[in-house]
DNA sequence: GGTCCTTCAAGGTT
DNA sequence: CAACCTTGAAGGAC
């Protein structure tokens, strides 16, 4: 099966004084603004006039006419659908009466935050000629969002919803970490990026399932994997930002009690989480909460209180789990474990002498496997023998640092055609020479926010990537230190080079041949595999296409790839005059792989219309010459075990690889184009 | 609707 | 690396 590319140049961003907005205390003005995109009209939308739940300010990023085909349910509940397919003509410009034109800052706004708001900002929130709390009124514009724009109910979400959130989350998040790490944040430090894009989103009302709930999350599946708490706030699973119990007050027999909804077990507290369906939870309070002071017993309040009734009502607790974060020790992943009934409760002295509630929660079955995916993971690492469908333990034979295994679980073919397997691209001869090469002079690892670098002003000043080696932006082209750069060989801007760091793993797939999977939970922006094998050339290309010669394994860049958006698109948080940060891809001239006799294990990451990893053209060089190589990243969170799939893209008529046939797609996501390019 | 308080964070430092 | 320290914001309680 195969892949594309895409194409299209965009001008470096750039990066002045974009932020003196961070000086503003309570950043209510760093509000996400998103610029209309050149790709489609441009949507602008309205809040109805409410009445709307207390608790929450109205807010309708989107609007969409109402649609006549109500889309099927997704079989696939990794395939969301796109408003693009349920909509497939331009959407329209809707305005509600009454908040056309608002001009005026928002409340709390003291002054212009930047010159060129005014110009660069479509949205525009009217809220202070009106009452606060009884309505305010929001106008937005939004570009070519992949995120669906069919529904926005902050109080009842869906998968869509749950996606856009995260996204613009985690887009954010790299951004204020990026800052941060360039120091580049005047006056506030920004130490917490995860508090303060998830504020920033709050206050928006840019979130999804506000109204608390018993069960299921709409939007939420069992196995999705979070990396921060305030994700799971964001979407609903657990609205608590750091306790461990969240609950509502519901009516009883008598009076109002609160009945438990999530419970989140991170190892604070002494849980018994072994057993994969069995968690043993600790009540909060008393004895662990207050470090240094003595402790003391819990007691049947709040959270306790509510776990208490919730075991007599017998009603579903839905569980997270916390397990530490192989990948980045510091930080925990946190695995949506599906429902759990209470079938037990009692108290206990623990070590301290405080006595401790406890709590025995037990899967309820039938659901899918989530954290026991995890344990089993964790088994097949202790004894490999273990591996059901072990056909070769590393099918590169030591050509990657981490061995990458070929398994079938499915039927009994032994392994995929022959290839050699090669980890990096093999220019055969002299070709895509983008511009002499560059390299800084930077004596140890290059540092963010010295732009003394050359390498970081070629990025327009910005490092490419976090301090935990996560891509901030999807861009024009990356450029990475090279092999003749000074800097150390851990400099962090060395991202894509050496090959894989996760778990990798060849799978057999029920209906389309070879797959690729992790074995690892991978965040957003983690870079997973380049496209190796052999550059050819145009000529080359033609001639395959004259000869019919079907090669499943090309990559080609000019292909017509499927616009979406994965930056935070913030106008406020860039130079006015940068159109923000590109998402188009940049590159001379059209680059051409062949991964069909040498190849690494890209070559087996099959085709989605909904996929979860993106390729992005990063370059650096050798000797004196700089070589353009197609690196994938992680577009959202992926759990363990989850295929990694990719665009292909479209070839289009006109183009040499157009003698190939068009194939069919089968990913079955809503938003499916029906075909892919070959 | 404030204001205080609690809270199975997240990072950093030692 | 575990223990400790610092900063931090949501939501519940009152």
């Amino acid at each position: 099966m195969q892949e594309g590319a895409g194409h299209s140049a965009a001008p470096p961003s750039s990066s002045a004084d974009r932020l003196r907005v961070l000086d503003v205390k309570p950043l209510r003005s760093l509000k996400p603004i998103f610029p209309p995109s050149n790709q489609a009209p441009p949507l602008v939308c309205a809040s109805p006039h409410g009445p709307f739940p207390a608790n929450y300010a109205s807010f309708y990023p989107f609007y969409i006419p109402p649609l006549p085909p109500e889309p099927e349910p997704p079989e696939h509940p990794e395939m969301p659908p796109t408003w693009a397919a349920a909509a497939p003509t331009p959407i329209r410009s809707f305005t509600t009466p009454g908040s056309s034109d608002a001009t005026e800052m928002e409340n709390g706004d003291k002054e212009p935050l930047r010159a060129g708001r005014k110009r660069a900002s479509p949205v525009r929130a009217s809220g202070s000629s009106q009452k606060r709390g009884t309505k305010t009124s929001f106008v937005r514009t939004a570009g070519t969002f992949e995120i669906p724009m069919s529904s926005f109910d902050s109080e009842t979400g869906n998968r869509e919803m749950t996606n856009y959130v995260l996204t613009t989350f985690d887009g954010l998040r790299r951004r204020l970490s990026q800052w941060e790490d360039a120091k580049e944040a005047p006056g506030g430090i920004i130490r917490r990026a995860d508090l303060k894009a998830s504020n920033l989103l709050m206050t928006q009302g840019l979130r999804t399932n506000s109204k608390k709930r018993v069960g299921p999350v709409p939007g939420v599946e069992i196995g999705d994997i979070f990396f921060f708490r305030m994700e799971m706030c964001l979407v609903g699973l657990h609205t608590q930002s750091m306790s461990g119990i969240d609950y509502m007050m519901v009516r009883g027999e008598i009076e109002e009690e609160p009945i438990a909804l999530s419970v989140v077990s991170s190892g604070y507290y002494d849980d018994d989480a072994e057993d994969k369906d069995i968690l043993i939870y600790s009540g909060q309070g008393g004895a662990m909460s207050k470090p240094g002071k003595q402790a003391s017993d819990q007691k049947l309040e709040k959270g306790n209180l509510a776990l208490e009734r919730s075991m007599h009502r017998a009603n579903e607790v839905r569980v997270i789990r916390g397990i530490p974060d192989a990948v980045n020790p510091n930080s925990k992943v946190y695995v949506y474990d599906g429902m759990y009934i209470i079938q037990q409760s009692w108290m206990e002295k623990v070590k301290t002498g405080a006595n401790t509630f406890k709590y025995k929660l037990v899967r309820i079955p039938g659901q899918p496997d989530a954290f026991g995916v995890w344990k089993m993971i964790q088994r097949w690492k202790e004894d490999l023998n273990s591996r059901s469908g072990l056909i070769i333990p590393d099918l590169t034979s030591g050509s990657e640092n981490v061995a990458v295994s070929l398994v079938n679980e499915v039927d009994d073919e032994k392994g995929p055609s022959h290839f050699t397997y090669l980890s990096t691209l093999k220019y055969s001869r002299p070709f895509s020479v983008l511009h002499s090469s560059y390299e800084c002079s930077c004596s140890n690892a290059c540092k963010p926010g010295n732009l003394n670098c050359s390498c970081i002003r070629k990025n327009g000043g910005d490092f490419p990537y976090t301090a935990n080696g996560v891509l901030v932006n999807r861009r024009p082209l990356v450029y990475e230190c090279s092999p003749s750069c000074p800097c150390s060989p851990n400099c962090k801007n060395r991202v894509s080079q050496g090959g894989p760091k996760l778990r990798l793993e060849v799978f057999k797939t029920t209906n389309r041949g070879w797959g690729l999977r992790c074995c690892d939970p991978i965040r957003a922006g983690t870079f997973i595999c380049e496209y190796a094998g052999e550059v050819i050339d145009k000529d080359r290309m033609k001639w395959k296409a004259d000869e019919r010669e079907i090669d499943e394994y090309i990559f080609d860049t000019s292909r017509v790839y499927a616009q979406f958006k994965w930056n935070y698109e913030a106008g406020l948080l860039d130079d006015e005059n940068s159109s923000a940060s590109s998402e188009e891809y940049g590159i001379p001239s059209p680059l051409y792989i062949s991964a069909k006799e040498f190849g690494n294990v890209s070559r087996f990451m099959n085709h989605s219309c909904y996929p979860n990893v993106f390729w992005q053209p990063v370059t650096y060089g050798t000797s004196n010459e700089s070589y353009l190589h197609i690196a994938f990243y992680a577009k959202k969170h992926i759990p363990p075990m989850t295929e990694l799939t990719c665009d292909y893209g479209v070839v289009p008529e006109d183009s040499i690889g157009s003698a190939y046939r068009k194939r069919k797609c089968i990913c079955g996501s809503l938003n499916c184009h029906g075909y892919f390019g070959l």
